[in-house]
Order: structure tokens, then sequence, then C-alpha cells
DNA sequence: CTGAAAGCGCTAACAC
DNA sequence: GTGTTAGCGCTTTCAG
């Protein structure tokens, strides 16, 4: 079409046109213009037409931040997670549920920051978003105090909030791990480790926590078993070793995050099926291709999404309900790892 | 804090103040609020603080949306990508290039569907974005033109844009598919086959090409060698079959992205090595665990997605500056599954 | 069913 | 230095 646009000869942003400038071209009045734009159905046909036409002819489109501006509300919800651009179907579900109720979904990452994470927020505030989703990363949330109560809706993912008294959706945690630990033991095992995050993210404070009430459950010893930590190479390779070397070494594993579990994994190299039975909680693309295939915890990221922005929509549209915890269940799926007997395992 | 946000007794939305609130709670004028708000220096001293001292007393915060109603720019640039919540380490490169430079990242996916490829795009035109980086998906995207006579700064990111003149960055297709033949040739192999995605895909069409060329050079020839297609599993497992039950079946394979290499993966399971050596255009998550590990193209995503920002705010610095197509070049990475020799292959 | 006028919350000319 | 005023592009009372 036009061939050369890189050099359009103004030099500049031409002026787009407005709804004034359609009215007139269209010989009737902006109010008008504003009905046939929003679908209004009290417009006489021959106005609609005249008005597409001059719309069409100006190539108009509506400014939507001076709809937003007038009407007071976005259209759109965000959502701060961890990595957009990594493998999360929680928001891949958030974006397709959004998506099914009209609403234009703000994806941004907190990327483990906590300033991040803050401005993130604090951005979407200014913005007047309908309302946020948010996976918390950080502690202290006291920032979102006067948001909350300036009638921002806010729906916590994966974590509660720190202190916020604010709805949240996550998975069953405690069982999970409860599940992860009984499916080792039905195969024999008596030594199970537990590698997971830090107990300063809440997940990994449950989880840690649910192995240990599973170790004292089945009578086992907790000393030397229970490493949660950071996610680093080096410090999950050290937990590897301590429960691998030990006296009593540990034929089993529950790893508490996919982070974990692919840094267990590659430590472990090939021959990680030979030397003990792992279940890992989260489930990890591409899982079902190792050697052996991965059996995990698989939480129902789907719903959790999907819950995430049905909690968020009830909350906009009633600010005063009471704020509600959805815990999600988890299921197990048996793909190899995990069902490697307790003789099979050999010690390092 | 406040215990029970859940009822706070006023049942709706609390009104936020605005600046006029704050002018007034400070004793000042609207102007100088203002002037505080952007930190323009030519405010006394004691003026500042009685303002931010009403900003905090109020919980003030600046609507950005009136903001960029008046001063007409953003502040947020648009992504359309076919998947966020994927992988996707161009797009983490965009939303990293966009923060250093001071940008927020709208992101949405296109999810594969033309339709909603335009509803997309068509909605970041109509927030009136920065400008906007798409992976083009469809073949017709005539209804951006007005957008781009209009001056909406766009940029097309690994395919160019249908018939429209805009900048674009995409990796060295042919050069990579050159250097996977050039790899497997060099260990032995004389039958190479290609499964890769379909050449209605502008980048499907170029590797493809590029492959048929290779082979040629070669003096091999095409004929049930070349497998351009859609990317569903049972068309990649047929595409396998013939390649590898021919009289005289290959010995080795390109594919020609991400989806296919997984689907051929989950195809020949775990004896994959046994069977023929495989080198995979794109990088894939865990590919270093796969038994073998999987050797691989790798495009420099992360200069992609830089260079796509860069180029983005160079048109937004200067609409009429000339149309830019950035070649990012590609590298092997070699990990193991293309280094199997061609004696090693069996038959099948 | 349509038209004039006010105003969403902010910034940017101007005068003081 | 600070205060007043107009207006970004749209929606929405209110009269006609």
């Amino acid at each position: 079409m036009s061939p050369a646009r890189g050099g359009n000869g103004n030099g500049g942003r031409a002026k787009r046109p407005t709804m004034v400038d359609v009215a007139r071209e269209a010989g009737v009045a902006l109010r008008t213009v504003s009905r046939v734009v929003n679908n209004d159905p009290t417009v006489g046909p021959e106005y609609v037409a005249k008005v597409q036409a001059a719309i069409r002819a100006l190539h108009f489109r509506p400014d939507e931040r001076a709809r937003q501006l007038r009407t007071g509300i976005a259209g759109t919800i965000g959502a701060a997670v961890r990595r957009i651009a990594e493998v999360n179907p929680a928001l891949a579900a958030i974006e397709q549920t959004a998506r099914a109720a009209g609403l234009t979904l703000l994806a941004a990452s907190t990327d483990f920051d906590e300033s991040r994470e803050r401005d993130t927020l604090v951005s979407m505030c200014r913005q007047r978003l309908d309302g946020i989703i948010v996976e918390p990363f950080g502690e202290s949330h006291g920032y979102l105090e006067p948001e909350l109560d300036a009638g921002m809706p806010v729906v916590a993912m994966d974590r509660p909030m720190s202190a916020l008294s604010v709805d949240c959706v996550m998975s069953d945690n405690a069982a999970g791990i409860g599940m992860a630990f009984h499916h080792l033991h039905q195969h024999g095992h008596r030594r199970i480790a537990y590698i997971g995050d830090s107990e300063r993210v809440f997940s990994g404070r449950e989880r840690a926590a649910a192995f240990r009430a599973a170790l004292i459950a089945h009578g086992q010893p907790v000393s030397g078993l229970v490493h949660p930590g950071d996610i680093a190479a080096e410090r999950v390779a050290a937990a590897l070793d301590t429960a691998l070397d030990a006296a009593d070494p540990a034929t089993a594993l529950v790893t508490g995050n996919m982070d974990t579990t692919i840094a267990v994994l590659r430590q472990l190299g090939p021959q990680a099926a030979s030397r003990l039975a792992i279940v890992a909680f989260d489930d990890v693309p591409l899982a079902d291709l190792l050697q052996p295939a991965l059996t995990v915890i698989a939480q129902d990221t789907t719903q959790i999404g999907h819950t995430a922005v049905e909690l968020l929509r009830a909350r906009i549209a009633d600010p005063s309900r009471p704020v509600q915890t959805v815990i999600v269940p988890v299921s197990l799926t048996v793909r190899g790892s995990g069902e490697v007997p307790a003789s099979a395992a050999t010690t390092a």
C-alpha cells in the first residue's frame, strides 16, 4: 500500500481524528457519534450509517484513555507475577478467564525483587486498574493498605498477602506434601528426604512443615532429612549430599518446588533413577521426556488462575463482600521417578 | 491494621482524593501540587513539605490516565506475542529493556489466532500506547495501515509484517538451518530429513527453503526429506515415519521449531538417540537434561527482544526514520543429540 | 430520538 | 516563585 511510510513528509505524528471531527464529517452531533461508537440501540439507522461512514473515512479510533477517565472503569486488570515469559499455566488461565470476561490483562514481572514488586503494584494503582492479582513475593505490603481502603480490589495467588486481609487462592500445600510422602512410603521407602524452597516464603514454610509432620507421623527422625533453603544450585547440591551421604542415606526425595527439582535433576545427572526415587512438587515442562519421567504433585494451575480472576471480579462487583481464601486440591501424576523401589536405590 | 476491610461500612468504593483535595489540604494551589508530584525543582522547599504531608495524609496517588490524556504520552508499550506465560526469552528481554527505559509493558497473547491478534492490536491502538511490538501471526494486517499512517510505531519480531513496511527484527533462519545441516553432514550423515512448521508461516517458509537449498547444495534429492506442516503430533509422527521408513531412511533430522522438536521427541520416545541424530532449531527448556541432551540452533532471543525495544524507541523518537530490518545471528549449541554418528543410526 | 454543556483528573499556557 | 484558567477526548446529565 503506501510504500514509503518511513518518510511521510510531515516528519512527525499525524493528528488523530476525535469524535468532534467525526461529528463534523458526518454532520451530526457529538453525542450521536458517542452513541454509535458504544452501540447504543437508540440511534436511527441512517444516522448510524452516516457516522460509521465518517468513522471509516477518517480512520477514527476512540481514545480508550479518555473513556476510562470519564467512566472511571478501566476494563483492565493487572497481574503481578514472578515472571511473565516463563511457563505459568496459572497466568495463562488468568489471561483466558479475563478475556472471556471482557477484561484486558496487564501482566508484569516482579522478578523475585521486592522493590520491583512494589513499583509494579503502585504503578498498577496509579493506572487505576479495576483490580490486581498478585503472587506476593515480599513480606511487607503495608504500602497497599491505603489502596485497599480506597477500594482497590486485590487478590493474592499462591500465597496469602503478608498481614493484609485480601482474597487468596492457593494450592493445598500440606496435602500435596502428604501425598508425595505417602506415595514414596508405599513404595517401600523408609528414609525420605525433602529439599525445598526457603522457609521465608510462605509456601516453602507450609511445605517444609507438612514434610516434618509426615516424618513425625511415620515415627521417623526429622534430623538431616528436611532441607529448606534458597534455590541456588550449590545449596541444593549440599542438601543432596547431606541427605545421601549420611550413615543411613535417604532412598527417596521430595522436592519442594520447580526450581529445586530442576537443580536436583541437574545435580544428580543422568543416573538419577539409580540413586533414589523422586516425587516433585510442581509439574515441570517436558517432565514426561526425562528418564525416568518425573512423578509430580501437580497443582491445578488452571483452576488457580481461573479462581483468581473470579475472586477479583466478585470483589470488583461487591467491594464489601467478606474476604475469602480458596484452597485448590493438588494431584499426584505418576510417571516413573516416584516408583523406583527402595531396594533399587544404592548408597552414594 | 484495619481488621475488617471486608465490610468497610460504606458498602462501596471510597472516593479517591484528587489533586484538588491535596491542594486544599495543603493550602496551596493546584498547580503547586502538580509541580511537587512531578518533581519540578522550581518549588519552594516549604511548599514541597506541605504538599507532601498532604499527599501522605490523604494517601493521594496521581491518576496516570488523566496524566496520559493530557500529555498524550502513555509511557507504555505493548507486546503482542503468541503466548505470554510460555517460555519466551525474547519477551523477557523486552520487559527488561522496556523497564530500563522507564516504559511500562503491556503484554498480551495472540494465541495463534488471527482474530485475537487483531483484537489485541486494535485494543492497543485504542489505548494510545506509545508503540507496539508484535510477533505477527496472521497474513493480513491491512487494518493497521491507518494506525501506521497516524503515526503509531510498530515493530515486527521474528517475522516481517505482511505487506506492511514496518521495522523488523528476526533471526537468521537460513544460516541456522545451514549450520544444522552442515553439522550433521560433518558427522557423517548423508540422509538428513527436515520436519518443521507450516510454510504458511514466514519462518517456516524460510527454514524449509533453506533446508531444500542445503540438500541441493550437497547434491541430495529433496524428495521425501523435507516435511513442513502443522505442528500437530499426528502430522509430525507421519512425517517422521515417511523419513525413517523409506527404502533409504534418514539417519539424521533437523527440526524446524520448538513445537516440532517436542512432538518429535515425544514420538521417538526414550530411544531417540539410537535411531537418529537430531539438531533442533530453537532451544528447548531442560534440553540439557534430556538423554541425549539436545543439540540446538539457539536464537539470540535476548538480543532480539532488546533490539525490538530499541527499534521501537527509535521510531517513537523519530517517526520519519527509514524502516529497518535487523537480522540477528544464531548459534549452534552442541549437547549430544546432534553428534550421534551416522553409523550408529539403525533403520526403523 | 438528538443537541448543547458540564466535567472526569490532570498539565501547560499565561498572568500575578 | 505561585495561582488562575483552559482543555486533553470522551461520557453524560439535561433540555429540546
